[in-house]
RNA sequence: GGGGCCGUACGCUAACCUGGCAGACUACCAGCCUCGGGCGCUGGCUAUCCGAGUUCAAAUCUCGGCGGCCCCA
């Protein structure tokens, strides 16, 4: 994008300065994404696909052992089961792409292209369930939705396909179906602190804010480096809307029908999108270690009188270590020390080996850290121990500091007038509410933040006020302008 | 719905106003190198969105199409 100063590959936004124009060209220029030929649509290149893969696998592991089984459903849905549920049309309607012809012929039914999956999956459920030995059936798919967006695209964030996982479960009784919600939000906190080293709030949407046709939604939501929020993982209660939609009813032990009770829950690529922007800086990416396609690159530093002598070391230490750790040894020859440093920067690889002369007489290498470009000399035998160590300790900074940004950032405020400095000042809002509609709409408008959702670890409205209204509140909630 | 801007190689850009061999940087390919923060050098490859018009001659002017971006409602 710039040629003037002869680093055309760098990056030339600054994240503090520019934050959107910073997201993009790291994202373009790592060549960890790329536009495709579709406006909104984007290509997943290796390394971001490896972190989908990471996370997909980690997540679905965690299912598994908490009874919930993958199967596929269709993509394209008939159009007279897509509208079965009034309220999920009038969510997703105004998005949805459709298939019309088939060759040169014209469908007698159009079909959606699924934007999520409640509708064609209930078909098959209200076929399958007729007793209370057939629940619970708790299933997942992984696939990619299309919600056909008008705003303007951004990678990874707001994309017209994203890939996600959708739950389907259904349970007997409304219990049973709550039961589950602490176990899916667990796993989903789980997949983000210990993989990706992101913090996140957990809580309860309000009703505005919620899923369409859902009695009552959960998010996790995180803070992104301009201090807005954008939602992460999700869960819905969707009580019986969609089983008296769909007719998906059993016989009880009583003898008696009843219909099921129902909940839905994702995770998505946008995630991943967060996860750039919150742990990346001016140089480009910075991939936490447990979901870097390359952990760790040794870059050897020699001429052509001493390239054997390094590069036996070299290699040395790539046999080492390389069983163990994702390890890329970069001996390509075009290219100089220098420019290699700045190209595994860029793309956000977490630690760095450096081996030239100095370290052959020494037997050592020189590590470099990429979160904080801490350096430092290891003797080679020391090796696997010291990298397990450096890459735990890259997690945890990596965590701290994202956690310190949202932690900092986000503030207590009883009066409107607090509330509203809050936002103008940027960060979260924690402010007591009455639970109405209007008063919520009102901070919306006069302040452009919208309720994120109500923490669970924030206690606390006995007694205080709502901060529009003035009477008595019934939550706390977290405010915030959100992507 | 209304208004504006822009389409030159992988990318970024010059030439456009005032028509005359489409130039630089980068990338890419081949080779060299003294290679510790995008090192330096030699050689090579690739482009005027599509169509029509005006003209001896069109990237340049005119018209139409297609595509992209921005602003307003």
């Amino acid at each position: 994008m710039d040629n003037k100063d002869g680093k055309p590959e760098a990056i030339t936004a600054k994240k503090s300065d520019n934050f959107s124009e910073w997201y993009v060209q790291a994202l373009i220029k790592s060549k960890f994404v790329d536009y495709s030929a579709v406006s909104g649509m984007l290509v997943y290149r290796p390394e971001c696909y490896f972190i989908w893969d990471c996370i997909k696998n980690v997540t679905d592991d965690l299912f598994k052992k908490n009874g919930i089984q993958d199967a596929y459903f269709p993509m394209l849905i008939p159009e007279k089961l897509f509208d079965r549920e009034s309220e999920h049309v009038e969510g997703f309607a105004p998005e949805v792409a459709w298939v019309t012809e088939a060759g040169s012929s014209k469908l007698e039914e159009r079909l959606a292209i699924r934007p999520t999956s409640e509708t064609i999956i209930y078909d098959s459920y209200a076929k399958w369930i007729r007793s209370w030995r057939d629940l619970p059936l708790r299933l997942n798919q992984w696939c990619s939705v299309i919600r056909w967006e008008f705003k303007h695209p951004t990678p990874l964030l707001r994309t017209r396909e994203f890939l996600w996982n959708e739950g389907h479960t259904v349970f007997a009784t409304k219990e049973e179906a709550d039961s589950e919600r602490d176990i899916v939000l667990d796993i989903y906190g789980y997949v983000m602190k210990e993989l990706l080293a992101l913090p996140g709030i957990p809580g309860r949407k309000t009703d505005k804010e919620k899923f369409a046709g859902a009695l009552a939604s959960y998010s996790i939501e995180l803070m992104m480096p301009d201090k807005w929020a954008i939602q992460g993982p999700d869960w819905h209660s969707d009580g019986q809307n969609f089983s008296k939609a769909f007719g998906i009813k059993f016989i009880d032990k009583e003898g008696k029908e009843s219909y099921v009770y129902q909940n839905t829950f994702a995770i998505t690529t946008r995630i991943i999108g967060a996860l750039v922007a919150i742990h990346g800086d001016d140089r480009g990416l910075i991939i936490p270690p447990r979901v870097a396609m390359t952990q760790i690159v040794i870059v050897p530093i020699y001429t052509n009188n001493n390239r054997s002598e390094v590069m036996n070391h070299a290699n040395g230490v790539y046999t080492s270590i390389s069983g163990k750790f994702r390890t890329v040894l970069d001996d390509r020859d075009a290219y100089s020390p220098g420019w290699k440093f700045s190209e595994w920067e860029l793309r956000g690889v977490p630690l760095r080996l450096e081996i030239g002369m100095k370290e052959v007489q020494d037997k050592t290498v020189r590590a470099v850290r990429r979160d904080d470009g801490t350096r430092l000399n290891i003797v080679a035998g020391e090796l696997p121990q010291r990298v397990q160590e450096l890459l735990g300790m890259i997690h945890s900074n990596l965590y701290d500091r994202a956690r310190a940004l949202m932690d900092s950032n986000t503030h207590a405020a009883d009066s409107y007038d607090e509330l509203k400095q809050t936002i103008k000042d940027g960060g979260f809002a924690q402010s007591p509410w009455c639970g109405s509609e209007q008063c919520e709409q009102k901070i919306k408008d006069d302040t452009g933040a919208k309720a994120t959702n109500m923490p669970f670890n924030v206690q606390g409205s006995d007694g205080k006020k709502c901060v529009v209204c003035g009477s008595g509140a019934k939550y706390i909630v977290n405010f915030a302008k959100s992507y």
